[in-house]
DNA sequence: CGTCGGTCGTAC
DNA sequence: GACGTACGACCGACGT
């Protein structure tokens, strides 16, 4: 790089970056709500100019408030500019802080425009022989370029120098106040010449070679520019004054005064934490760790223990303390796969300790052996009374269960402490929260096992890495949990949720991941065949009735097909403006065209195939013969569980061929299937919430939930209610739980909007308590800030009193939806604990295999399966005391379909 | 050759 | 734009 006394004198004009920052990203905000899109592009473009410059000497400079000379000489200057919005101006005053905090010095002078300030000291520098640069977003600085002086546009990348700004604007940099006099500036409300723009303006300029030049002959210039010119021959020059940078204001300090200082790295950070720019905040941790090579002193001591010595040693400690952190290292993130790589501790966050017990790689050192080891630790893992903490301790679970140690004790887990305080915190991961909550950052996996294609598997890690990494795994977690635990336990409602939910599931879960669901592969498979059968045959007629080959996989051809080829009528848009191709819009097609019959036909019949017939096989596990899915615990906002590898919470059910899919989950031989789901779980919920009395009567007395709204909104009797009603309500009934608007119904039921509010307005006055409860919910997220369900889950709504008014209506949505759908999730997840934990000691040969939300399945022998099916309904009903009862379909088959 | 946003479709 | 919560396939643009 430029040596320092090379490096040029930079002069940051903030004010205009502020500008175009801000409208650059509009809805940049932290989870708070609050907007950071001008924090991030202003500090963003100086870190940019830092790295390019690396300057000794910098200001950055602000306009001030109030009043300027300008506004003195022309009281209408600028006067047609609107205030600043409030989402700027919150942002102004972390933008100082971050700048101060940057070292960098900051002027705002009272009385003088950030350009004027520019504008002096460029030419105070300049008159020092000091090369400057000056970095803006606003042309108007072009005339302050000379053989010392350059502007740059760090956006953009875009350099002027006297020779750019001649090919740019057609004028030298000395001319440029003329050029802008002429051309006026419809923003700061500057008059210029009517009809005059950049190209006329240079023209004259170069004809007549400045301002008076063209004043003087502004009788020779012909047409109605030239009439306009001379009405304006007047003005001209106080245009001019105006847009004329000062270049001799009095300062308060001189270029050499303006140096750059150290940062305050705990401001810095302190202000990145609050503002959540994360990469900047794990960038700062990361150069001030390195640079400063600080805290070897506190660095815990993590060692690395390889003889039995130093195991007895530590087998000792662990066993005399109160709660331990553990953490495995595995050979694979696939649970039923993985086997042990080596095992860490943390007792307290000073004392941490590795144990490798499998590493495998060309000069690895001897290591303790992995089976005594796990024997030796096996009482103490096994014990229900000694209490273990980890991050995400169902994985350790299933992986210690391979080796045939069941872990029991699992106190507490940090991943579910963070769930648990905040739901709608994106991540839950260790390093994520690590950051968030110790503002550490961590090693991370890829930074030993390197990723992609060359990523190791943790065996393979030399020890010297491995170590520090594992070990500092079950460290941070200690610490973290030292932090989280105290906010979860000043709540007690969100610490039973944590202590009688959330932790007593790990285990249950486990157990469900680890029995898995039986397969019938070969059935799959036929399947599979049948439906390539009927692709290539669709798409052969679909390229033939187009005329072209392309593919009905791409949303994008289909596009160009329907609509430019064939110019089908667009009958609606993509977010993005594009015409749409999906379900509804294809199938009101198809009652005209018969192409978009074939493509929703194709649509169909690829998706069984790729995402279930094709997928399903590869997902056997080679052990056991069956599908191993991982369920998820923090991942969803509304406390409902998720699931992947593969989804088995939306394996098709309405249509027949995707029943068909359903047949292939079958039992072992001698077992069948049951299936157990709440009825209407999520009205009843809001049966209970609002206490509706017409609601909560209908079911008391088990009525048919959408038949007896359609006789209350229209009026009939129970028995007259028709097809249509009944359906009509149930669109209502589910709409209502989604928090849908008339429209959206309307669009629903293909029906005029006016008939859609009808229902709904006839609904509320049949219903009053639903009403009430909608309202009451919405008024109480915005007081509060979160709503909560029944058993006192949380989930935080930051938008719901934001301006914009698509973000709040959103959040208003969820305020309603989130009570019902939370209380639904937590009602389950304690009947999966009862039901586990009855399993467990009746001895019957069942087993519980998935979860659906609103829906337990299990294998059971078939002797077994009377008692089962009695247990369940009976548990079920019982997992939540509402006012009004829950009831529990249950099913038999020899199939998850026929269980139905 | 991987990553990532856009679009679509499945479940409750 | 207009109905909440998820996962995942596929395409195609983009960066290495």
């Amino acid at each position: 790089m430029n040596k320092p006394e090379n490096r040029p004198f930079v002069l940051v004009d903030g004010s205009s970056y502020l500008y175009r920052a801000f409208h650059a990203m509009p809805s940049l905000t932290n989870s708070k709500g609050e907007p950071t899109g001008a924090v991030y592009g202003v500090i963003n473009m100086l870190h940019r100019l830092l790295k390019d410059y690396q300057p000794e000497q910098i200001a950055v400079v602000f306009d001030a408030k109030g009043k300027t000379f300008r506004d003195e000489l022309y009281p209408e200057y600028k006067a047609h500019r609107p205030p600043m919005p409030q989402a700027l101006q919150q942002q102004i005053e972390p933008i100082h802080a971050i700048i101060r905090a940057m070292g960098l010095p900051l002027l705002i002078i009272d009385g003088v425009e950030a350009d004027d300030v520019i504008g002096t000291l460029a030419r105070q520098a300049g008159e020092q022989g000091r090369e400057t640069v000056i970095s803006t977003g606003d042309k108007d600085l072009a005339q302050l370029v000379n053989e010392h002086v350059t502007l740059i546009n760090t956006m953009n990348g875009s350099v002027l120098n006297p020779q750019t700004v001649r090919e740019k604007f057609g004028v030298p940099p000395g001319r440029i106040v003329d050029y802008l006099a002429l051309i006026g500036d419809s923003v700061d409300n500057i008059p210029g010449v009517p009809k005059v723009g950049p190209k006329t303006a240079a023209k004259w300029l170069h004809a007549y070679g400045s301002l008076d030049g063209v004043i003087a002959h502004a009788g020779e210039i012909k047409g109605k520019v030239g009439e306009n010119l001379r009405a304006s021959l007047e003005q001209l020059p106080l245009s001019r004054q105006l847009v004329t940078i000062k270049q001799d204001v009095a300062l308060p300090v001189t270029p050499r005064q303006l140096t750059r200082q150290p940062p305050d790295v705990a401001k810095l950070r302190q202000l990145y934490q609050q503002l959540e720019f994360k990469s900047w905040l794990e960038q700062l941790l990361k150069e001030t760790e390195n640079s400063a090579d600080n805290g070897k002193g506190d660095d815990p001591d993590y060692r690395i223990i390889t003889t039995r010595e130093a195991f007895e040693q530590w087998y000792r400690r662990l066993a005399g303390a109160e709660l331990f952190a553990f953490d495995t290292e595995t050979t694979s993130l696939n649970y039923m796969q993985a086997e042990i790589v080596g095992l860490s501790f943390a007792i307290q966050p000073t004392e941490a300790a590795y144990i490798p017990l499998a590493h495998d790689y060309d000069g690895a050192p001897p290591q303790l052996p992995r089976e005594e080891i796990l024997e030796r630790l096996r009482p103490l893992l096994e014990d229900p009374d000694r209490a273990k903490l980890g991050q995400h301790l169902k994985y350790d679970m299933n992986v210690l269960a391979n080796h045939g140690i069941s872990l029991r004790g699992v106190r507490y887990d940090t991943m579910l402490e963070s769930y648990v305080l905040d739901s709608t915190a994106t991540r839950h991961d260790l390093d994520s929260l690590a950051l968030k909550y110790l503002g550490r950052t961590t090693i991370h996996y890829e930074d030993v096992a390197g990723k992609g294609a060359k990523q190791l598997s943790f065996n393979q890690v030399p020890l010297e890495q491995a170590g520090p990494y594992a070990a500092e795994d079950a460290e941070i977690t200690l610490s973290l949990h030292r932090v989280l635990w105290p906010r979860l336990s000043e709540r007690p409602t969100l610490r039973r949720l944590f202590e009688e939910v959330e932790m007593p599931l790990v285990p249950v879960l486990s157990v469900i991941e680890r029995n898995g669901v039986l397969v019938d592969r070969e059935l799959l498979r036929q399947q599979s065949r049948e439906l390539a059968a009927k692709i290539t045959a669709i798409e052969q007629e679909a390229h033939q009735m187009a005329g072209e080959t392309f593919n009905l996989g791409s949303p994008k051809q289909i596009q160009n097909i329907l609509y430019n080829k064939l110019e089908l009528p667009v009958k609606a848009k993509t977010p993005k403006g594009q015409p749409s191709t999906a379900e509804s819009v294809l199938q009101e097609l198809a009652l005209e065209y018969p192409l978009p019959r074939l493509i929703l036909e194709y649509r169909g019949m690829s998706k069984l195939k790729s995402t279930y017939t094709d997928k399903l096989p590869q997902l056997i596990d080679p052990h056991t013969g069956r599908i191993h899915t991982s369920y998820h615990q923090a991942v969803t906002a509304t406390g409902r569980l998720s699931s992947s590898d593969p989804n088995l919470q939306n394996i098709p059910v309405r249509t027949p061929e995707g029943r068909r899919i359903r047949q292939a989950f079958i039992a072992a031989e001698g077992n069948c299937i049951v299936s157990a789901d709440y009825s209407q779980i999520e009205l009843r919920i809001m049966a209970h919430l609002s206490n509706d009395p017409r609601l909560l009567e209908a079911f008391a007395a088990g009525e048919d939930i959408h038949r007896a709204t359609a006789a209350e909104i229209f009026g009939v009797a129970l028995e007259q209610v028709t097809v249509e009603q009944r359906r009509s309500a149930k669109a209502i009934n589910f709409g209502l739980i989604y928090g849908m608007s008339a429209f959206g119904l309307a669009r629903q039921l293909g029906i005029e909007r006016n008939a859609a509010q009808t229902y709904v307005d006839r609904y509320f006055e049949r219903y009053p308590g639903v009403k009430r409860f909608m309202d009451r919910t919405r008024e109480q997220a915005r007081q509060q800030g979160y709503v909560e369900t029944v058993f006192g889950r949380r989930l935080y709504l930051p938008e719901i009193n934001a301006a914009n008014t698509q973000r709040r209506q959103y959040a208003e949505r969820t305020a309603i939806n989130a009570p019902m759908q939370g209380s639904a999730a937590d009602i389950i997840k304690r009947a999966m604990i009862d039901v586990h934990r009855w399993l467990e000691r009746s001895g019957l040969a069942a087993r519980m295999i998935m979860q659906v939300h609103d829906e337990l399945v299990f294998e059971v022998h078939q002797q077994d399966a009377e008692t089962l099916c009695q247990q369940l309904r009976q548990r079920m009903a019982a997992a939540a005391d509402l006012n009004v009862p829950l009831t529990v379909d249950v099913g038999v088959g020899k199939n998850w379909d026929q269980a139905h």
